[in-house]
DNA sequence: TGCAGCGATTGATCTAAATCAAAATCGTCG
DNA sequence: CGACGATTTTGATTTAGATCAATCGCTGCA
């Protein structure tokens, strides 16, 4: 399956019918609340799963962030399969844990102050992007401080405010260079 | 097993030995940062399971909050089990959801107002403490105030206000009737 | 080449909750 | 019963980040 940027993959409240599996491009999860804030629950990136859910119906609703090429499978399937194999089985446990982890830090970055949460955000995507300082964002301000439960402009003014004491740098606004790893590890305390 | 208030059950980054169920008592798993700020992860009570953890190792502190008395098993004992019982296995898989679910729902409080996380906690501590209106609270409002990102004055005024405002009623400072829990519900977007 | 439109930045002001500081209650134990 | 320590409440002040309001600067397209 492929996906366009911006466009709904599924959504919240709907039956999960698969499990999906970037190819290549990024996707984000969210909730919109009635008053219109939106919680961004996470960010997954091209080997990332997606969209498994524990009760019959996803919690979340998912939209890809950029030209997305997705591997998926019928839920169905892959629960019957668990059943008989066990190892199947496990990679299922295993893929609720990595999630469960992945929110069980978002819940600490969301006590800190604006500062430490860009500098933790900023190390977490670095942590996926694997190759040198540089991480390319795929998402914009306003999904970054949705993530971050932030404002854009506490955002856009934490960035700055990184580039100014040379803890970072801006190749374009969405491409970052890490000069000083040590600063925002020291921040993600 | 048996813990007296305010005991540690386990400390976080030991090896993950035993899962707990809770037969009488209470008991919440934390995260204490560097610089002394607490995150309160979950509150466990009577037939709640804790312990559980993907890797081998804890991710949170656990404490008793009052005299408890649990259950045990080991983790190696159940791991063995879940490999040739396929049901042990779904249990474990379900486990792992219901606490995806609680940490997920934990997110989406901490990006709303005081009066709106507060609302939402007596909301879940009335869901599970099923007689009548009346909220027997184990945990201090420090404890309270570490769950939901605020400071223990700010959950003071909050409970205060949502009383002078006949929401709820004061048994005791630890004990609550909620007296209109559609005002706590519309609170609770 | 110019301009429309969106995303990002910057600046000024406001406010919810934190912080600092006492007081008031509550339990518990001699 | 009374006193001490802990917990909770209340009050005054400060502040980090939100909100409101422009402006800037790409990027794509005619």
């Amino acid at each position: 399956m492929t996906f366009r940027r911006n466009v709904e993959i599924y959504g919240e409240g709907e039956p999960a019918v698969y499990l999906y599996k970037i190819q290549t491009g990024a996707v984000q999860t969210y909730k919109v609340l009635a008053d219109g804030r939106r919680q961004v629950s996470g960010f997954y990136l091209t080997g990332d799963t997606f969209g498994l859910e524990t009760d019959g119906e996803h919690a979340f609703s998912a939209e890809a962030i950029s030209e997305c090429k997705l591997l998926v499978i019928k839920r169905s399937a892959l629960v019957a399969l668990a059943a008989r194999d066990y190892d199947v089985a496990c990679q299922l446990l295993a893929l609720t844990g990595t999630e469960l982890r992945k929110v069980q830090d978002h819940i600490l970055l969301l006590i800190k102050n604006a500062e430490e949460r860009v500098a933790a955000f900023l190390l977490e995507m670095a942590a996926r992007v694997p190759v040198g300082a540089t991480v390319e964002l795929p998402m914009s301000r306003q999904d970054i401080a949705d993530y971050l439960g932030l404002t854009i402009e506490t955002v856009s003014r934490t960035l700055r405010h990184l580039e100014s004491t040379s803890t970072i740098h801006f190749s374009s606004s969405r491409r970052i260079v890490l000069r000083n790893r040590s600063a925002l590890t020291r921040l993600n305390t």
